[in-house]
DNA sequence: TAGCGATTGGGCAAATTGTCCACCAATACA
DNA sequence: TGTATTGGTGGACAATTTGCCCAATCGCTA
């Protein structure tokens, strides 16, 4: 939970050059190769890294059309089986279960306009789900970040 | 955009172990570690795959609220400015702007809900925006995954 | 049938990794 | 005050991996 100025710098680095190994990393940064794997160990030990993998983009699959779906559901048999039988539908992306007028808010993709409907018609047909209301996502002017974030949250 | 069989498996491999190197991933899928190196290339180059950086986990660094805010814009400047502002604030993840009754949506986290006040507060004090909505993440059960989407995309 | 893109299997030098070690400085603690 | 503990440094080593090259083969299509 404590970042330093040098995880921040490591952190940054290697979001804008993934590509680079530890040593690379070691040098640019004027510390011990030691230096950096430690810290790579740490954060990911105490879970602030918690993945390299490949980050996918949907639109280059062809699904170019984002929306975000609240949902509403029957309260009887609790949000769980729900989120399970979301969770099956490929097209949804996150759920998350929510304060306010909703139940549950899903970020969703589709080929297009038409095929969004097919995707929502999927989600209305899970058990449990009593009525849904969509906002469709025309532009990203900032996409998922955390950078700022992480400088910010440094000691 | 045409993603088969292969690319699937490549991709899955690499999000389950992402320290495996391109030969390892070459001896697990039975193919000449060229043919990976072509496929990630390729993948890479058409954008289906935009990054292998670290993925942070906002709650690790003491962000353990996260929440939607809805947003109503005055419509004369357009939402450009506005974007840029939001962009200023490290604790606004992603902004999209929408159809529907708001006109932008934005991810936010914060240390609290008290906390959460305060980074509401930023949002609203930016130029051009006129009102604003919150609903609050209490839950996630299906967390931003994007397998299932590439699983399903293949030919 | 010829051409073309994709894949294969191999080879090579250079770089990187994983894993040790000893040493030092700062800090916390009895 | 003395003593662990922690984090960093700099170096070493073998083993692995990478980047890049090549010629041959395969499947498909014009």
């Amino acid at each position: 939970m404590t970042i330093d100025q040098l995880d921040v710098m490591l952190i940054t680095l290697l979001t804008e050059e993934p590509r680079i190994g530890v040593l690379e990393c070691s040098r640019r940064l004027n510390v011990a190769r030691g230096t950096v794997q430690a810290r790579l160990d740490r954060l990911a030990a105490r879970g602030v890294i918690v993945g390299h993998g490949p980050q996918i983009e949907p639109a280059a699959l062809g699904y170019d059309v984002t929306a975000f779906v609240t949902l509403q559901i029957r309260q009887v048999s609790g949000h769980v089986p729900v989120a399970d039988r979301l969770a099956l539908v490929p097209e949804v992306l996150e759920v998350h279960t929510i304060t306010g007028g909703g139940d549950m808010l899903c970020r969703v993709v589709a080929r297009s306009n038409a095929d969004l409907q097919r995707v929502i018609d999927l989600i209305v047909d899970v058990e449990g789900v009593v009525r849904t209301s969509s906002v469709i996502a025309l532009d990203t002017p900032v996409p998922y970040r955390t950078l700022p974030l992480v400088a910010a949250a440094r000691t």
